[in-house]
DNA sequence: CGGGGCCACGAAAACGGTTTCGTGTTAATA
DNA sequence: TATTAACACGAAACCGTTTTCGTGGCCCCG
């Protein structure tokens, strides 16, 4: 087992000092031809590597970024992590990720675990029980002490920072626009428990449409369900008790369900019942008949988040003169067959 | 703005050592109890953390594990994060993450950039490129410094290392005679290029199980399919120039790619054609008819996978006398409409 | 009153680098 | 020949901890 060697070893090795090497290794031009190319010859030798970690130390910059998103199975959030991960790897940053599972507890302890050195900024998305809390003292504590926070997806206003949303309520608007011109009079909406930033929006977005297209709001058909819901029951209730030509749900996941318990129903999609769902995953792509859906642009999402956080952590400003910015991407509707055209 | 405290502010501010600050904070019996209270009191009220990466370049252990897996966006691959996480961080570690992209090159930068220093340990799934080539250098060099490593899914005979798989042989092999056993004759399989490992374990169960049921092996009926297949122009002909009764698919995408070639032909699920896939994901759950699905316990592997791990990292054991293990857990077939009892 | 032992604390090395500054040697210049 | 500048390198501080070892002061005992 050859351990790592380090500076040490090659300056006792080739009786030097530990300077000289490190300047020659960096090709220092304090140091001679001769002398920079025998320790050169052997750290190549000796497959050398500077101790990330003492780097660190002296630079204070881990060139390591911390992500903490509330699910890690979950098609969005992967699909942002990937933005991430290929941006940051190009500016030659590590990842390192932590899940809060929509606890707020888990979402303190890993922001603290990391924030004690670790990580040179965060980038994250709020966890369930976070926004339901409205407490944000940790996001607050970690901007206090000049670290870096960039939000993206679950933000929150309270949050002075630099965030990466998409347009939800102007996609949400323009999905239902769409199922009003194809003639679709029963829009309903299958949305979450309110506390949920985006389902917020995206309902802000239906309930706009339908009044600018002087459609009635009916509360009966707006659906709000768990987050994680298993029981069917209550959706398939309401598909069984209402006159539905059209539905908009905020994840594809409820897309895919509703869509199960009308055709159970005998209805023809999208004949009789036209389905547009949120997020755009596997789901979508894969559903009988395939899922028109708001894509979400995720991994767009995530470069565009590691792009603010890494720029943030390389150009320092001086106190009180940062600047924090608010990115909206446009989302798309990505049209297939549970819809007309 | 805040900075950090170190043990240096709070030294000087209370006109002690900085040994003195350390050992109060560590409630060593060498300080007074005075002293004691008064540091502890005021580290806590100034909110004092050491910092972790001064305390990794102490002790040479950084509490990081890193993760290398060839796709992020990925159920399985998830799935195993997900375990791999828990584990960790109820041991206190954080998990950096890198995503290889089925390349070879990017998985060899990868591990070179964590393993100086960065991270205790290695706990990855090989990229396809990777297996492709043989080459397993970089493993080989990373044990060979002393870092533990753990294979788990994508492995390899070459290295000697820990390792977590299922029974991928026998979990096709028991796939394949529930379809016989349910009367069906014709059955297929659809399968990827055969550097794949975990493919060409299943497709060996596959084999073997018709060998065993006196059953002809029909070549005909093997179709082999790039790993990332859009184009669906070769499997769709598949279905229309063969009489299949029943379907073995390495993956849930194919699964679900393939029941809507048949379906598309008139063919009824389970009725007139069977289905099971590998992987178990959201796709299973929610395909219409829902998959019949070897459940590869992924969050299960990660945990395995990281206490194997931790377990190395944290038990260093002399210098040839290490042992390793390869796990090998149970996959499990979640029966669902795709297959008749 | 002198020596031993304990208490409470500090100095310093170490982890593995980077970087500033100082210095001995040589060669060029006055 | 004396002065000086350039060159090539080393010493040491520093990043923030931990930990070993030393030591001054006090008390106790002979």
């Amino acid at each position: 087992m050859k351990r790592k060697i380090t500076l040490k070893h090659i300056a006792s090795e080739l009786e030097v000092s530990i300077s000289t090497v490190s300047k020659a290794l960096k090709n220092s031009d304090e140091i001679s031809r001769d002398t920079k190319e025998k320790i050169q010859a052997f750290a190549k030798l000796y497959n050398y590597k500077p101790n990330n970690i003492a780097i660190s130390l002296k630079n204070k910059r881990t060139k390591n970024i911390g992500v903490i998103i509330p699910d890690i199975v979950h098609h969005f959030f992967t699909t942002v992590f990937r933005g991430i991960e290929k941006y940051a790897n190009t500016k030659g940053y590590n990842v390192i990720v932590c899940v809060s599972d929509e606890s707020f507890d888990k979402e303190v302890i890993n922001m603290e675990m990391l924030a004690n050195g670790s990580i040179d900024g965060f980038i994250m998305a709020l966890s369930a029980e976070t926004q339901l809390k409205n407490d944000f003292n940790h996001l607050k504590e970690v901007m206090e002490q000049g670290i870096p926070l960039v939000l993206f997806d679950r933000i929150t206003d309270e949050i002075s920072c630099d965030k990466v949303v998409i347009n939800d309520k102007e996609a949400a608007y323009m999905a239902v626009k769409k199922l009003i011109n194809n003639g679709r009079k029963k829009i309903a909406l299958i949305t979450t428990e309110s506390y949920l930033n985006v389902s917020e929006k995206r309902a802000q977005g239906y309930y706009q449409a339908l009044k600018d297209h002087q459609m009635e709001i009916d509360e009966n058909l707006v659906l709000r369900l768990p987050y994680q819901f298993e029981d069917e029951q209550e959706s398939e209730v309401f598909f069984a008790t209402r006159e539905i030509d059209a539905v908009l749900c905020v994840n594809e996941i409820f897309a895919v369900r509703c869509m199960r318990h009308a055709q159970k129903r005998g209805l023809r999609i999208p004949e009789d019942i036209s389905f547009i769902g949120f997020t755009d995953g596997i789901l979508s792509r894969f559903a009988s008949p395939r899922l028109t859906s708001v894509a979400q642009h995720g991994e767009k999402m995530g470069e565009v988040a590691a792009q603010m956080l890494i720029d943030k952590v390389e150009n320092e400003v001086e106190e009180g003169k940062e600047t924090f910015r608010t990115e909206v991407l446009k989302a798309t509707l990505i049209e297939r067959e549970s819809t007309v055209n």
